[in-house]
DNA sequence: TATGAATGAGTGTTCATTCAT
DNA sequence: AATGAATGAACACTCATTCAT
């Protein structure tokens, strides 16, 4: 009985070591450029076993951005409390998002791959199947905004989904401008204080007149409130 | 002495037929899965035959999208009158998007191809060589910001520049997303919502605190003043 | 009657611009290099008109080639006197040759192209026909080799026509090998005094035994006797 | 164990197919004009194959030039010994030379290709990097010419690397030549003839006055001493 | 006569995918 | 389960030659 589990959980480790082989390529060349040769050569494995383990390159580069959304869900959703507004919730998706982005290059891959993978119109419908994870992360997203309007925070008359699909595109466009440039020019601080302040004035305009702006205002690493 | 000018237009009209019918098919399967081959076929010309009218693939691509910033540009530069306000301006931006956006795929062209031209990073620096035309375009919009920023109407402390690479990938997306669709699908009255809701958000989020809201409306197609 | 001459002189005219242009970029370039259009662009031609004067690209190159053999054999030819002995003949062969590659480029051309040119064998057989003028030109030395025998300067049993072959292809390679370098890295001296070494090796090397060595001395630039 | 044996030595047998189906198409129609797609038809295989045991296909010509080159000197190294005077040297150079020109095409080959990889000048200096294993046959002759110098047999202001050069050439030539003819034409004992003759005028062009000239007579097949 | 636009077979090279072992 | 050799269609680009004008 030991047996069984062992094979599958090598199974997993290899399926595992493919994607990390590949995420790494990804993040130093870029999606366009990484074959399925060079990522056979990095994880040291024939090019015939990663067939093994996906159907196709399609597949492989989809499940890997599946993962990073969902690492990036449970990360998020992990600090969430019950007890939170909608907007406690919106600053603690920003930072879970700071956290990770210094952490782990997953954030990257989540929003760089978006154009590979996603060939049909996650703006105007991020709610199709082939988001999966991602689906649960927009959704994550959609919620707060929308404890945010029933709060009073929010402008009622905005929808929800169309705001995240923008915040999620801005997003995606900070992490793959900086991976376009070479990994050592990039400047993340900078690109963090883009963000900010582009997730910000989103904030400001969704906001009802009359809320204090300062209520708005993003944190830097920790919540100081 | 009819005879040149006749071939002179033929040639320009090869020249366009052969732009046309690649951008249909960017339009179609997106600017990465278009080759020299693919365009040749649909002109029903021959592969050499387009290397006379470009020297090379990047190069027709390049023109293309220079062709539609131009235009775009253009468009909107000739209905800026000296008079106007930063807002005005913003707003005319608006209408001639709306405009030529109903008109012909120039628009779609311009944003959807910008990953393609632009791989160092536009997010973080529009402000470079390849774009050309598009960097005309870009100062364009900074100026209506500046200008809003001195007439009160917008937050001192923004960096103008920053807003409108948010603008532009914005809308970027908003085409991206759509041309990703298959061309029946398409809801172009959708997408102009979406955007037209977005620039609205930035634009409140950009304003100064207790400016007037309903100022910032966007027109639907006419300006009603 | 004027009017036909006019024309024929006309024609005569383009065909030898197309084939001194050619000429030039072959030198600039190499044989491989140069292309129609490169050439109709030097000429200020439509490449359809080069088609008018010469039947196919290798005719082309053949007839300049053809041309400079030509050249070189008149060359030769009106220097040389009928009391002239098979060794003072020889010198003056010599002595053309450092003249007219001074003066000229053809010299250049008519080795170079040989192995674009010939491609049935002239070390075997320079006795064919797609020589043609070549052709003069190998019977020329060869003449006066045959009369170095009767004269008792070279053996016997030399077989002239080979002599002439390796004489002809040495040169050929020496003006090859120039060729191949960046024309501003051509050292035609150096040039010369390997062939002229390697030509007076080989007619040391078919003199008779006991010939004085320096009888057969080259000479530099004129013969200074 | 002797699985992973059968695999390399399958792999050198196909590596090598290929290059003697190169060689062969070289052999029949001249370096410029065989493509990667003619080879890859000789061998029945596919053009990408051809990718898996060459990286391009300069490299598979000039591994098929330095496999020729390497086989031809060690044939000659192997065949000499300490004790040679420089003459028996260059007389067992020739006849290593009969007999591999007999044996296989190779001898073709090294001196055919010589074009298409010394585009800087052998005449003028064949000590190149290209060369790698041609350069040390070059020295091997070399060697033996100095050799003779030292000996008193050849003429002391030689300057054997020039006389290297032209041998080669002559050498060179002569292959081409044979090879431009179509297969069925080609005769290898007058080539050898010629070459012998030639060969030989150069031995006694180089030689000190006086020496007795049938001591340059190069042997037929075995040194007959 | 002269043009030059058009052709189309050709070049070397890459790579996702398959399959016999 | 794992291999990696083999494939073959695809890629951007070139160029000698033709032909309607």
């Amino acid at each position: 009985m030991g047996i069984f589990e062992r094979k599958e959980r090598e199974k997993a480790e290899r399926r595992s070591l493919i994607m990390s082989c590949a995420k790494a390529l990804i993040l130093e060349y870029g999606v366009e450029k990484v074959s399925m040769g060079d990522i056979a050569k990095k994880a040291e494995l024939s090019k015939g076993t990663l067939y093994l383990y996906f159907p196709s390159k399609d597949v492989l580069f989809k499940d890997i951005c599946d993962e990073a959304a969902a690492k990036f869900s449970e990360y998020v959703e992990s600090r969430l409390k019950e007890s939170m507004s909608g907007l406690e919730a919106l600053k603690q998706y920003w930072i879970s998002y700071l956290e990770l982005y210094g952490e782990s290059d997953d954030i990257f891959l989540l929003f760089n791959m978006r154009h590979f993978l996603a060939p049909d119109g996650s703006f105007i419908s991020v709610e199709d199947t082939t988001w999966s994870a991602s689906y649960v992360f927009y959704y994550l997203i959609k919620k707060m905004i929308e404890q945010g309007v029933d709060e009073g925070l929010f402008e009622k008359d905005i929808e929800p989904g169309l705001i995240v699909r923008a915040i999620i595109g801005l997003f995606s466009q900070a992490v793959e401008n900086a991976a376009k440039l070479p990994r050592t020019e990039r400047k993340p601080d900078l690109v963090i204080d883009e963000l900010k302040t582009v997730f910000q004035i989103m904030l400001r305009g969704i906001a009802r007149e009359g809320i204090d702006r300062s209520l708005l205002v993003l944190p830097n690493k920790k919540t100081d409130e």
